[in-house]
RNA sequence: AGGGAUAUGGUGUAAUGGCAGCACAACGGUUUUUGGAACCGUUUGUCUAGGUUCGAAUCCUGGUAUCCCUGCCA
């Protein structure tokens, strides 16, 4: 037996947490199942790339990673109408840039499709196929439903010569489009629809982008995904939870078809992303009513358009790695990607000085224009920095001293125009009439008058440089008038203006249209156009410090104050710079006079959500919904008559009245019990039955046998036994079939424990324990259920458990 | 309705019968020539009612809630 590679546990690349199905892995690896494991993210190449498939091919490609395997990239290409060669040069050009490397193991369904056909055959040649002649709207309505088992069409019948007389002509070209399919036979009255008899290939004349029309029958997803994971050797096969109910048609198809060593699928519950839409169709629409200029908007999910906002890889994946996985679909808190975002920006983007939205500022007491020699890094990344070496925009590494450019400083210069206030609100830190604020790297100045226009809005400010010998609360950024670039800013924000813009938002909807809504329901489909946040792009022009024109056109910088940016990749031009917000910084200002004026913030920001709960919950407590206010909760239904005979009877026997109602309304349960020994240990044999061993008497994997289980009870009850060993016997005998009492004496577990063992096995414990003993004694009480659990193992669970604690309260106290 | 899946702070997760932990967010403080970053601290949680057990987030039963399935899409 070979240890299975555990995960790196330290290292710069992001890693998958562990979860269930690294667990399923590593069982697999030890268990020798599979030498190394392979698995694959397959999209369907008729989208970009989004958001919301890095969290799965990360989970895909990083966990094969971490387990010495190997992953594979795969086009499931089997819809000639939907799939283009566009997308999938854009998906696997996308996959790259985050870093993915297939190397040769870039596959294309549309490959196989000669071999997909082979298999078909096989199956009408083993009687599992058969072609079916009837309307879409006959088959659906042939399947049943919920309620009724569907019935077989007059074709199911036919021989395995007709199948394949008809299949062949299918693939050559016969029949028109929908007039057969060939569909697998299996179990027309199963509760799983997907299993009544499941189309396999349809007719479909038309163009393919790889194969033309040298096919004119197309593989359904449900035969070929399975089939394709066995044939690329794939061993894991994981795919989102809405496949749950497919996966029985995937081990119908293995199994059927002999793959050996065969795939597993393994479903993970779905990763939504707050603010955002994943819809296709939803987000062609955007782009079709001008409300983005396309799919590589910095607004938009698309990894193409977060690549062209200036989000790197690395902030991509790092984003990746933080979202757990299970089997619930989740939608992850925006802040988590916008902190993953700033993090990996904080290290990378070197700082330098833009006003978005100037005003001027004549400074008096400046003797004359100089340059001043200003740092690209604050000192706290300077101090952290890997080796004392920091970089320069062109990546070189330098010492510190030597990070620096050159920012011209002269009589006029620009501020920001939030960064002067005639009248300042409380706690306001920045330039007011007579007060004074750094200017950042060339020194303290002070407002001595400002001019307004007609409106009353400040156009000129008159300032003084004190130099040094003053006193500043603020500091503010500037750019100097006459060297100063000038630039467009693109300042993006959110799309939309609600967490969850494919729901309904009652509480969101403006008064006037709650008013007229029927009952504050938005028509379902396109209800996600009025949550479009207005001020999703604000356009701006300002100016740039000069040094930017020397820099790397795809310098990712941080304007001070202002929040990250970089040279738009598509519209910048040497003599007209676009600059993009990236991201924005923290603002605990911005949001704390928010809070203060008690409305929204001058862009129109939403106030995240549960701020807004927080404020209805508070205002109402415990509303009763009136719509849950009248149904009260159901109970268990009645019995039957036969199952209330069973209950007396069981009763009768000595069982509990909870137990006894519990193995009535169960088949299994009643057989089990039928044979159990009918005197005193019975109650005891049906508890255990009932909690015990439900679970696998059910899944049929109890051995046991039930008039075994009285001398278990017996001795149990006698007080020779603790129910620890008990139980334990009884699990172990569930799997094994062996008489759990015998085993327990071969075992010579019912030894019983002597007090002297009892107190050895207790000092044990503390000894080995002493941080968890200083902690108990501190007043951590808490650790008595730890230190018992750790006596119990300790002995075998021969400690009676009373006893252990009585004991160990003295000792741990003394 | 029938079948399936799921339920742990505001959000995402960990604890595999024995200390409810971590990250993000929020809040407070320290520090700071960025109202950034960093550092320290605080608040908040096992859907519900029972059962088994010395001990339950975990096992059992009922209930509730959410999602998925009834395409010749994937």
């Amino acid at each position: 037996m070979t240890d299975a590679p555990k995960p790196p546990t330290s290292g710069n690349t992001p890693t998958v947490a562990p979860n269930f199905i690294t667990e399923i892995i590593e069982r697999d690896l030890q268990s020798g199942k599979y030498q190394t494991i392979v698995t694959r993210f397959p999209p369907e190449p008729s989208g970009y790339a989004h958001l919301g498939h890095v969290f799965a091919s990360f989970l895909d490609f990083q966990t094969a990673n971490q387990y010495g395997g190997r992953y594979h990239l795969r086009m499931d290409d089997t819809n000639p109408e939907l799939a283009t060669q566009e997308y999938v040069d854009a998906i696997a050009d996308d996959l790259k840039w985050l870093g993915w490397d297939w190397g040769e193991h870039f596959y294309y369904a549309s490959d196989n499709f000669e071999q997909y056909y082979e298999y078909a055959e096989q199956l009408v040649r083993q009687g599992d196929a058969y072609v079916d002649s009837v309307s879409p709207d006959e088959m659906a309505r042939l399947r049943g439903d919920s309620k009724t088992p569907g019935t077989p069409s007059e074709y199911r019948g036919r021989n395995m010569e007709e199948n394949l007389d008809l299949l062949r002509r299918m693939k050559a070209g016969e029949f028109p489009d929908g007039a057969h399919v060939l569909r697998a036979k299996i179990d027309l009255s199963s509760p799983n629809m997907k299993l009544r008899d499941p189309v396999l290939y349809r007719i479909l004349h038309g163009q393919h982008y790889r194969q033309g029309d040298r096919w004119c029958i197309y593989p359904m997803y449900d035969f070929q995904h399975p089939l394709q994971d066995a044939l690329e050797g794939v061993t894991h096969s994981m795919c989102s939870l809405e496949f749950v109910d497919n996966r029985a048609i995937y081990d119908w198809l293995m199994e059927r078809l002999n793959f050996d060593p065969r795939p597993h699928q393994y479903e993970f519950g779905r990763r939504g992303l707050e603010y955002t839409i994943t819809s296709k169709r939803k987000l062609r629409r955007l782009i079709e009513e001008g409300k983005v200029t396309g799919w590589d908007d910095p607004r938009m999910p698309t990894l193409r358009a977060q690549r062209r906002l200036g989000v790197t890889p690395e902030a991509v994946k790092a984003f990746a790695a933080q979202i757990g996985v299970n089997r619930t679909n989740r939608t992850v808190d925006l802040a988590v990607y916008e902190n993953a975002v700033r993090d990996d920006l904080n290290h990378r983007a070197p700082r330098v000085m833009a006003v978005l939205e100037p005003v001027k500022v004549t400074l008096s007491g400046l003797d004359e224009a100089k340059t001043l020699s200003l740092p690209y890094w604050p000192h706290d990344v300077v101090r952290d920095s890997p080796g004392g070496l920091v970089r320069l925009p062109t990546g070189e590494r330098v010492d510190p001293a030597k990070a620096v450019r050159g920012v011209p400083l002269s009589s006029e210069i620009y501020i920001e125009r939030e960064d002067f206030s005639a009248e300042p609100p409380k706690g306001y830190k920045r330039l007011t009439p007579g007060g004074t604020v750094r200017l950042r790297g060339a020194g303290i100045i002070r407002a001595d008058s400002f001019e307004t226009d007609d409106a009353g809005k400040v156009t000129h400010i008159h300032a003084t440089l004190l130099g040094e010998n003053a006193k500043a609360g603020g500091v503010i950024h500037w750019v100097s008038a006459a060297e100063a670039v000038p630039a467009e800013f693109r300042l993006y924000d959110r799309l939309f203006l609600v967490p969850n813009p494919e729901g309904e938002q009652a509480d969101f909807l403006p008064d006037d249209e709650e008013a007229q809504g029927e009952n504050g329901k938005a028509p379902a489909d396109a209800s996600y156009l009025r949550y479009l946040n207005p001020g999703s792009l604000r356009v701006l022009r300002g100016y740039v410090e000069p040094s930017v024109l020397r820099d790397p056109q795809d310098t990712r910088y941080q304007f001070e104050r202002q929040g990250y940016f970089w040279r738009d990749p598509v519209e910048s031009r040497e003599d007209a710079l676009v600059f993009g917000r990236i991201i924005t910084l923290k603002d605990t200002w911005a949001k704390s006079t928010e809070a203060s004026a008690g409305g929204p913030p001058s862009q129109g920001f939403p106030r995240k959500g549960r701020e807004s709960t927080e404020s209805t919950t508070a205002q109402a407590p415990l509303p009763t919904d009136p719509a849950t206010a009248h149904r009260a909760p159901r109970t268990a239904a009645p019995l039957t008559p036969a199952q209330e005979a069973h209950l007396a009877r069981l009763t009768s026997l000595g069982a509990a009245e909870a137990d006894a109602r519990i193995i009535a309304r169960d088949e299994v349960l009643l057989k089990f019990v039928e044979s159990a020994v009918q005197d005193g240990t019975f109650a005891q044999v049906a508890s255990w039955t009932v909690n015990d061993l439900v679970a696998g008497l059910r899944a049929g994997s109890v051995q046991v046998q039930a008039a075994d289980l009285a001398p278990l009870a017996r001795e149990l009850t006698g007080g020779r036994l603790t129910t620890r060993v008990a139980r334990d016997a009884l699990a172990r005998a569930a799997a094994s079939g062996e008489a759990p009492l015998a085993m327990i004496e071969r075992e010579g577990l019912n030894a019983g424990l002597s007090d002297a063992d009892l107190q050895e096995a207790i000092r044990d414990v503390l000894d080995a324990n002493p941080n968890e003993l200083s902690a108990y004694r501190a007043g951590k009480t808490a650790l008595l259920g730890f230190f018992t659990g750790q006596v119990m193992r300790d002995t075998g669970g021969k400690a009676e458990p009373k006893k252990v604690a009585a004991v160990l309260k003295s000792a741990l106290e003394g």
